[in-house]
Parts: structure tokens; C-alpha cells; sequence
DNA sequence: GATATTGTTCGATAATATAGAATCTTATTA
DNA sequence: TAATAAGATTCTATATTATCGAACAATATC
């Protein structure tokens, strides 16, 4: 902890709530909220906003993120971000795991996307869907885990779902979706209960963002007979420890 | 420039650097390419993956962008990136400003959308789409620009356009956007010459990334009577002149 | 199995980030 | 419109601390 350069941490806390506020901020507002003197605040600004990591309105004098943040954000692969952590729960469990996020919405249809993943090779039966493969959200543990944790959700939009009756358990109607939404809320996480394939079964939490709004979702995914004869509290400890670690500076 | 702050500057520099080159990287080969001692390097890798900007690979040591990026990508305004560099134009030249990204393709349509833009009141008549909104490619200056620079284009998909006459001169086949896309790649930025609406005359330029595609367009609109009495390339050297203030640091 | 490369640690010194006050500029209030 | 407050920006001395250099440990390469 003490190898860390204070400028630099400084810098990108500064960074950090900026984003997190979401609104435009002057150097004294920061000074305040960070305890920082102004004029090391002005001069880690300038420093920022030199290298486009912050623009400045030139009518306020107040700093937005910049045009550098947006170039690395297309850049970013999001299988560098989340593959270390799953890796690491990879080791511990023997399941498949993988992290997908919310598309925005197309044609009033709310769909995920497949990130990352760690296949399970020690058993012959196992699932292993495609990074950068999409699917809806009505009938997958990470679905139902964004629909339920996600900012701005529009469930109106839940209508617009072509529904198929994959198995006995798969939702079909708006109204059964959104009390299912509740009770992901309530309990923490969700669980896909052979409502997509007859024998898998899931367990997906949310990684939530600074604000407290799912950012991703991660889950366990496997036969029924070996996801459950693992303690399903069990595995939704480690999930939400491995979202919790992800998201804690954030 | 002696008010920056030499190791956040250089923290920014390595940040972008990694975000450049697009796969994970070293100490050892930051340092050579940065002209930094390995120690000093790697006591800002250490700051920077503290506050997850970046991401270790268990595996091979090497750095890549972490979730913090990700996180604030997600909470970008692009209107506060590109409105201070768009308002300074406004006040030069009294036209309609814009900014616009690439969509990604949805249904095999390339679209764009409107992410900043600079009404011009000082004339009854303009041009005003609304910020958000979203359009086919191949009928506005923009679009056309975006097509012609961006990374990974799939020309196949032309032929989804549902090709709309909406003026004499608006393109209609996908061999015509072809070889205007040509054109405008060898002078370097796109005309909307009436195409999408009589008497409407847009100039577009690229913003381009680090590795040299377009992330963004930038153009002047308005009115051919108005937009034709200016020298086209002096409004042209101006959009230039900011999309390469805008892309400097990257 | 030997060698080179790379990730990581440590301590001394000189560079430089910080704090504090002061100035200039914009917004608010009387 | 004047007075006042709040905020942005500049400057400088000092003590903090980032940097360098060298050495170690762990991999990768040949």
C-alpha cells in the first residue's frame, strides 16, 4: 500500500468521482469532497485535462471526462477485465462460468451479451455459449439478473418478447417476468431453473456500478445434478464476492 | 506545461499507451517505450491497478485496461467531450454543428447517432436533429464520412440499405456508395450535396482514434445558399483543424 | 540445463508535489 | 448597480516523496 504513488491515486480518485457524479465539477467542489488542497487539485486537473482525460466548459470553468476516456472505452476488452476473476473462481469450482451485459434495447427487445467465459473441460457435459453471442433475457439466469438490477429498465419493452416455451419452467408472459424481477431483488441473485434447457441449471448475481445499478452479471452454469448437489448458497457467496471485489473502488 | 504533474502525467501516458496498442503489456516493454525506469513504471502499474484501470493476468503479469475504464465509459456524456470544442466553432462560423458516432450494425443497417450538436439561431432557416436521434448512413454527410473511415466496415452490408430517393442526388445502389466512399477517403472528407433533402448542403470530417479510424464525424450544415458562400475548404481546414485537436493526445 | 528476459523489491538522494496565501474572475445578493 | 461571496488560477518555499539504480526472484527461451 505505501509503494502507491499518492499523486497518481489522487489523480484517478479524482477521475473516479467525476464519473461517479455524473455532472460537471470545479476544483473546489472536489477540494472539499476529497479533502485535497485546491491548488493540488487545479494542478491535477490541468494535468488531466491535458491529456484530454478531462475537458473543461469554457463557460463554467467545471470539468467533464474527456475525449481520451472515450477512446480507451472503445478500445477496452472486456474479456481482460472480467477474465482474471473468473479464472480464479474457474479454479475453485468445476462450472462453467461467464459474464454477459445489457445490450441497449433494439426493436423494443432487451438482450444480453456473452463477455467472457470459463469453460468447465473436467466434465463431458457442459455449456458453453459463444463470447460476443447474444440471446434474450426472459430465459437466462444473467438475463433475469440484469432485467432485475439494471438503471433505467423500461418493462413495458418485456411485452415485446416473442415468448417460447423452451421447457415447463420457462417464463412466458410480461407479468409473470416482472414478479420474477421482484423476487431477484429481493433475494440478491438470480436462478435459472431449467427454463432454458431441460437440465441446466444457473445462478447469476449483478456487478453493480458506483452507483448501485447492475454494470454485468456473472453465474455458475451447469448440469442440474452437479449445480445442485453444490450448496446453491454456496455458490452465490463466491459470486457475490468475486462482484464485490470487482466493483470495489469503483 | 511545467504546472503538470510529471508521474499522474505519466500514469495518463501509460494508460493510453495500453489502450493503444490493444493487448496486455509489461513493465519491462512500458519502460522501453516510454523511456521510464522499469521500477518507476512499475509502481505506477501498481497505482493504476490498485484503482482498477487496469487488470494483472495471473498468468503472464501483464497489464491490461481494468474495470474501472469500463465503469466510466459507461457514464460518459459525449456531449460534455465534444460540445466545448463544437460551442468555440459555433461562435467562429454561424452554421449547425454536429457530432455523430457509428452505431454498430443492427439488422445488417450501419446507423448514426447524434451525440453533440450546436444550433445555429442567428437564421429562420437550419437544420435541427435532435441529440440521440438515429439515421441511415447513406444519405448524410456524416454518415457517408463514418462509412468511409471507420474500422472493421463490412461493405456487404450496403446492400441492407433500403435505399430512399429522397432528391435527384441522393445515392441509391451500393456500387455508387462504394466509389463516393473512395472519394471521399482520397480528399478526405464528405459532402452532403443535397442528397437527403433539397437545399440542405453538409461537410463532414473523420475524428479520428489513435490508430487512425474514425470514432467520430464532425460537419457543418446548413443551407446550400449559405454553406457555398464560404470557401468549402476553409470550413473544411476548420473541421480538421479541430477533429486533430480533439484526437492530439490520443 | 544454461542464459536471457521480465516481474518485483528496497533504499538513498535529488527532484517535485504539496500546502498556503494571494490574485483574478464570475456569480450572488443587497 | 454596488458589495460580497464563491470559485478558478497563479506563485513560491519546504518537506515530502517520486525517481533512479541496483539487486533479487521468477519465468521463458534456447
Amino acid at each position: 500500500m505505501s509503494d502507491i504513488i499518492k499523486s497518481v491515486d489522487r489523480a484517478l480518485d479524482i477521475l473516479l468521482y467525476i464519473s461517479h457524479i455524473g455532472r460537471p465539477v470545479g476544483a473546489s467542489h472536489l477540494s472539499r469532497v476529497m479533502g485535497m488542497h485546491k491548488s493540488t487539485v487545479f494542478r491535477t486537473l490541468i494535468t488531466l485535462e491535458n491529456k484530454q482525460f478531462l475537458v473543461q466548459d469554457q463557460n463554467t470553468g467545471k470539468y467533464s471526462l474527456g475525449v481520451s476516456v472515450f477512446s480507451m472505452s472503445r478500445k477496452i476488452k472486456l474479456y481482460d477485465i472480467f477474465g482474471p476473476y473468473i479464472k480464479a473462481l474457474g479454479r475453485s469450482f468445476k462450472e462453467t462460468i461467464n459474464v454477459s451485459v445489457l445490450e441497449e434495447p433494439y426493436d423494443g427487445i432487451y438482450r444480453s451479451t456473452i463477455v467472457a467465459k470459463e469453460e468447465n473441460n473436467d466434465h463431458a457435459l457442459s455449456v458453453n455459449p459463444e463470447i460476443g453471442s447474444s440471446m434474450n433475457c426472459y430465459c437466462s439466469g444473467v438475463g433475469k439478473c440484469l432485467l432485475a438490477f439494471s438503471k433505467n429498465m423500461m418493462p413495458e419493452l418485456f411485452n415485446n418478447y416473442n415468448y417460447e416455451k423452451h421447457t415447463d419452467n420457462t417464463i412466458v408472459t410480461s407479468e409473470d417476468l416482472v414478479s420474477e424481477l421482484d423476487r431477484i431483488r429481493k433475494r440478491g441473485y438470480a436462478l435459472d431453473n431449467e427454463e432454458q434447457e431441460l437440465g441446466l441449471t444457473c445462478v447469476a448475481v449483478p456487478i453493480f456500478d458506483s452507483d448501485g445499478w447492475a454494470m454485468a452479471a456473472i453465474s455458475f452454469s451447469g448440469p442440474t445434478a452437479r449445480i445442485c448437489k453444490q450448496d446453491i448458497n454456496v455458490l452465490v457467496e463466491n459470486l457475490k464476492q468475486v462482484s464485490t471485489e470487482i466493483s470495489k473502488t469503483l
